[in-house]
DNA sequence: GTTAAATCATACTGTAGGGTCTAATAACAT
DNA sequence: ATGTTATTAGACCCTACAGTATGATTTAAC
């Protein structure tokens, strides 16, 4: 009931509140909320000043739009463990190998960089931003492991513990140097052997009976 | 050589240099690098502007000392492992704990806000303080965890990765939450379970043979 | 006690940037 | 056609703040 405004006149250019928004992420991400000023997001997008503050009330409004749409975009997708068909291995290796690639991409890193930067100024924004990305991925890989349990493919007393401790384990030394971009970053060939040891480290913490006969070092 | 330049007039104040830094540092990790300006340091230092001029060239070069002096502060303790006599879990536990604590102190998850944050901007620094804090930690249990497989009370192929596993694990949930602001705050209680299954943890991955046979659930 | 440097107090400059105003034009609704 | 709204172009206001200038005052070296 609240979709059908009666209108008149021109109506607002959904395009060009896209592009402000494009424009907007992009300078936030590469610059930080400080160092982008209104004038520059309004040139990027190729708009007036007066455009940008007709579609956002301020830059604080602007930059809670941004966060918003980051964090709906860095959300897991609906079919993580799609068929659920394959090994517990291969799952995790996948999601683990996904994972990593995210947030090490460069605007992985620079959301985070962001979003840490400005959580104690907007600690709504940022609580949000983790529960939509990074609580939900682990309440999935929980759901799934819990899953793995039932069907006897695992032997795991909280599996939301043991979730936590797999993507930990994937951030490992990575994260914070990532974070502080100290690099150089890690090359694909890396990424899949580290994912692939933690993925051998969680079987044998986590696996059936037999698996923690397996390979004693690591 | 360089150290007794002869010199006549007053001598520049080591306590106000002192009053200076000490206020920077607290503004700087109470409100960020923009937000924190000189009028307000040399208030908060019971100083002028032109005294906090006359000691540092300008605003990055003051940060930079700060940073600096944050990495210091937050180097590990020389005596880490003190005695060596203690057992590996119980090395292991206080470590942890007070590593635990260290992260998740105010000041401290300050420190790495402020670092994170400005990291893409004074690339240096980061990596300084990195090499300073975290990196030399590491290495300081890697050293460790490499002795005690000597001693043959570990089984261990890659301390160094053992050890980031370690500091991972404990790490875990609480880090991004942490930097994130994302209350509430762990307990005294919570962190020392949390410490302890981490090391059981460990244990069962890289203790001696029988380690692994015991308690297979977490 | 003279001198040079450090500090103070305060005013000042220059600039960057958030946000507003106005007047004109463009697009859409009825 | 008429009215309403979005957008443009560009000037404009105001505040915050980094950094400087000036002149007085204190402190220590000699």
């Amino acid at each position: 009931m609240t979709k059908k405004i009666p209108r008149q006149g021109r109506a607002p250019d959904a395009r060009k509140r896209a592009a402000i928004l494009g424009s907007a992420m992009k300078l936030f991400l590469q610059n930080g909320f400080a160092k982008t000023s209104m004038a520059a997001i309004a040139d990027e997008a190729d708009v007036t000043k007066q455009t940008v503050y007709a579609h956002f009330k301020d830059k604080d409004n602007l930059f809670q739009n941004i966060i918003a749409e980051l964090a709906k975009k860095h959300a897991p997708p609906p079919g993580l463990f799609g068929s659920g068909k394959a090994s517990v291995e291969a799952a995790l290796y996948d999601l683990g190998l996904a994972f990593l690639n995210m947030v090490s991409s460069k605007e992985g890193i620079a959301a985070t960089q962001l979003v840490v930067a400005e959580a104690y100024r907007h600690q709504r924004l940022a609580q949000h931003y983790y529960e939509s990305g990074p609580r939900r991925i682990l309440n999935l890989l929980a759901d799934y492991l819990a899953s793995q349990v039932k069907a006897g493919k695992l032997r795991i007393h909280s599996p939301l513990s043991a979730a936590s401790y797999f993507f930990a384990m994937l951030k490992g030394n990575y994260y914070l140097r990532v974070l502080l971009n100290t690099k150089p970053k890690p090359t694909a060939n890396e990424k899949e052997a580290h994912v692939r040891e933690c993925v051998t480290i969680f079987m044998r913490l986590y696996g059936g009976k037999d698996a923690l006969k397996t390979r004693n070092e690591l």
